[in-house]
DNA sequence: CCTTGCCCTGACGCCGACGTCAAGCCGTAC
DNA sequence: GTACGGCTTGACGTCGGCGTCAGGGCAAGG
């Protein structure tokens, strides 16, 4: 299977495929005329590689888990190494969760007070003066 | 109020302030020397840039915000423009933590497998075999 | 005089994972 | 022949928010 197949059925490309063999990542066999060369066992690490970059693993993160594969074992994550990232990936993961989650509450408390704000406004306006609520606060023409 | 002052008060750097001028997010005026100068009301913008930064608002998402408070208004949220920002930003705060969730779910039942399929190994190598569970198992020396 | 410290502009570097273009080779179909 | 699709390498572009360096000016202190 030559290179354009492989990004095919990997659904990716094939610029993609020669940077992670820039990487070191999914080095390729050569044919005669020089063109790339792969086999079902490359798909397999590609597949792996997809996977987790899917996840949000950086390309460096994928690499223990390809080594896994390439060195006979069944499932990329059957290495201690794989297992290791997949460690560390969860604690990344709970303290972004965790980080997002607190500015997540930070912003709707500013949007609610803001509102609030501006409904308290909104009513000074218009129960002394007029119907015109001043600056920008309808959405109305002009 | 000089450029290093300013940023100084604020928490950033020269370099940063030059940059957001460059963005036309926050100009300055200069002196006969072409020195930059500020004054407080730069800082109350520049702050209400930093607090969104820190909160993970783009530059341009901080822009409505600055705008309001050179409109004159007390604070960089009273616009609608800013409560616009505020729930796209809350929205896609809400999609990408339950996004990170799936994945850190994913994630962690892969790694439970994982952990399970070697535990299973081990009981395996162990018990019929020699105690020396073959690939890379513990991590012991060499 | 020189040094020190602040300021100026302009421009390249960085990070990650590729996209995109250039220029050219290989084989097959028409 | 030539047109086409697929392959090759090399190299620059992308996005954001600055960091960092180069080269030089201005004012004050010793």
């Amino acid at each position: 299977m030559r290179i354009g197949e492989l990004a095919a059925r990997a659904g990716t490309t094939t610029r993609t495929l020669r940077y992670y063999e820039s990487r070191g990542l999914l080095p390729a066999r050569r044919d005669g005329n020089g063109y790339r060369t792969y086999d079902e066992s490359d798909l397999r690490l590609l597949r792996q590689i997809r996977t987790l970059q899917d996840f949000g693993f950086g390309l460096e993160e994928t690499r223990p888990f390809v080594e896994c594969l390439r060195a006979g074992h069944p499932e990329g994550d059957s290495c201690p190494a794989s297992l290791q990232v997949y460690r560390r990936k969860l604690d990344e993961l709970d303290t972004l969760i965790a980080e997002l989650g607190a500015v997540r509450e930070q912003v709707g408390r500013q949007l609610a007070r803001a509102e609030a704000a501006r409904a308290a406004l909104a009513a000074d306006a218009t129960v002394p003066g007029g119907p015109e609520p001043e600056c920008e606060l309808g959405g109305g023409p002009r």
